[in-house]
DNA sequence: ACCTGAACACCGTTCAAGT
DNA sequence: ACCTGAACACCGTTCAAGT
């Protein structure tokens, strides 16, 4: 006799006034944007479908469109899970209280952190069309830009100033962001026919330096250049902080 | 009687050893390209089919697999050709004459004019995956890689400098340029129902810094900053150079 | 030699119909 | 209330067949 599949909690669980526990969980649209979210990261965008992710959740891709209206919105929708859970981390979401460098510097490596952890998505955030042009990737939300320009205005910075810090600061983080997780396995194309990561000297034959500096080309300092650009940032702005105040140089 | 459509001209292209001059051009993959980034220019990528490619040329799809091997190869095609229309520039390719700083300068403008010249394909060479992980976007290309480390080598910096040059140089580019580009119509979903550039107070109820800055943060600054930004990262490097090679400081 | 018709497998999406 | 079968329009791609 097979189990009776836990259709027995119905009743507790409605006495409970919580979904049954272990029971089939009625899809749902966060269910269906965190599936998207799992399937990207292991199969990479290519692969997505509405039809495949519908059978990874168990369900004909006809049921996703009850709670998503298509799938643009959908990837518009993992874009958004992914900002916020940046921002959800409380570390990066304080306000400044050791100086707006430290603000920053926890800003960056909190969105660093995400896009580490999502190399195959994190290339979404940058190429979703942002709902206003000025809200650039990777800060691609009000809150983030609330948070980034409230955060510099409270520490001193003029509108100005503030504004242009932002352009930098955004600028800084995409570019190398999305180098860094091109390094990690980021794919677009569906053909995986990546070399074991040394191509042979096929076309390097009028490439001499190339050539020569392939082992030091491979090595991986991502971490070490993140920091460095990220401190020549910092100070750039305590230029332009400091011309806007010319009195106090904290 | 209709214009008999310029065939008496075939026997005279054929002494010539030309094609036809104003005869039916028989496709090729070079006029097949050029159509695609034509195609990506004026309607945007997501709308970019083999069928509707094959209507601009006056061609069914399957003819173009003559000359293409598939979707991907063509778009790896477009990149491809994206990129050499940047090296064609002979201010751009040429080896230093004024130093590396005015060498990297050249560089940078020309990489910037060409993005500026296809806002909406430009992203492509940001997101195909590279041949090798080291070809970084936007110079994704071994001829400009070679370029690149030969001109700052024969510029006094040191193997690893100029590695470190290369990778901080992509960076910045990629940043930059992308973020650029997004402000000037660069689509990635196919609905294109963007806003006349503000937003209006909708979900700005919570964001007053950013509805204070608003008009602030919509000017177009990306020239300028583009020259700072630059300018600081040159500056920069020089001081990695000089720490290389202690003697000069040029 | 160059192009095409017809076909295949797979998409996104809609809607009336099932339970 | 929630899911699905069947259908539509549109993909990329192949291949035997046309000229």
């Amino acid at each position: 006799m097979p189990a009776t599949d836990g259709v027995e909690d119905a009743d507790a669980a409605l006495v409970a006034g919580e979904p049954p526990p272990s029971a089939r969980v009625p899809l749902g649209r966060d269910r269906i944007v965190a599936a998207a979210l799992e399937f990207i990261d292991t199969q990479g965008l290519p692969g997505l479908t509405m039809r495949r992710l519908g059978q990874t959740l168990g369900v004909e891709a006809m049921s996703l469109y009850r709670y998503v209206p298509g799938k643009e919105d959908l990837l518009d929708a993992v874009v958004d899970s992914l900002v916020s859970s940046m921002t959800r981390d409380s570390e990066v979401l304080s306000a400044p209280q050791d100086g707006w460098q430290d603000f920053l510097q926890r800003l960056a490596h909190g969105v660093r952190r995400v896009a580490l952890e999502h190399p195959r998505a994190f290339p979404l955030v940058a190429s979703r069309p942002p709902e206003a042009p000025w809200l650039r990737p990777p800060l691609r939300s009000i809150e983030w830009v609330e948070h980034f320009l409230a955060g510099l205005v409270s520490e001193g910075f003029d509108d100005e100033s503030a504004v242009s810090g932002y352009r930098a600061f955004t600028s800084f983080l995409l570019g190398h962001l999305l180098l860094e997780v091109a390094g990690h396995g980021a794919d677009v194309g569906p053909l995986d026919a990546l070399d074991d990561g040394s191509t042979q000297d096929d076309g390097l034959v009028n490439a001499p330096t190339v050539r020569r500096l392939r082992a030091s080309l491979s090595e991986d300092h991502d971490a070490a250049e993140f920091e460095e650009a990220l401190e020549n940032l910092l100070d750039r702005m305590a230029l332009i902080r400091s011309e806007a105040r010319p009195t106090e140089t904290s």
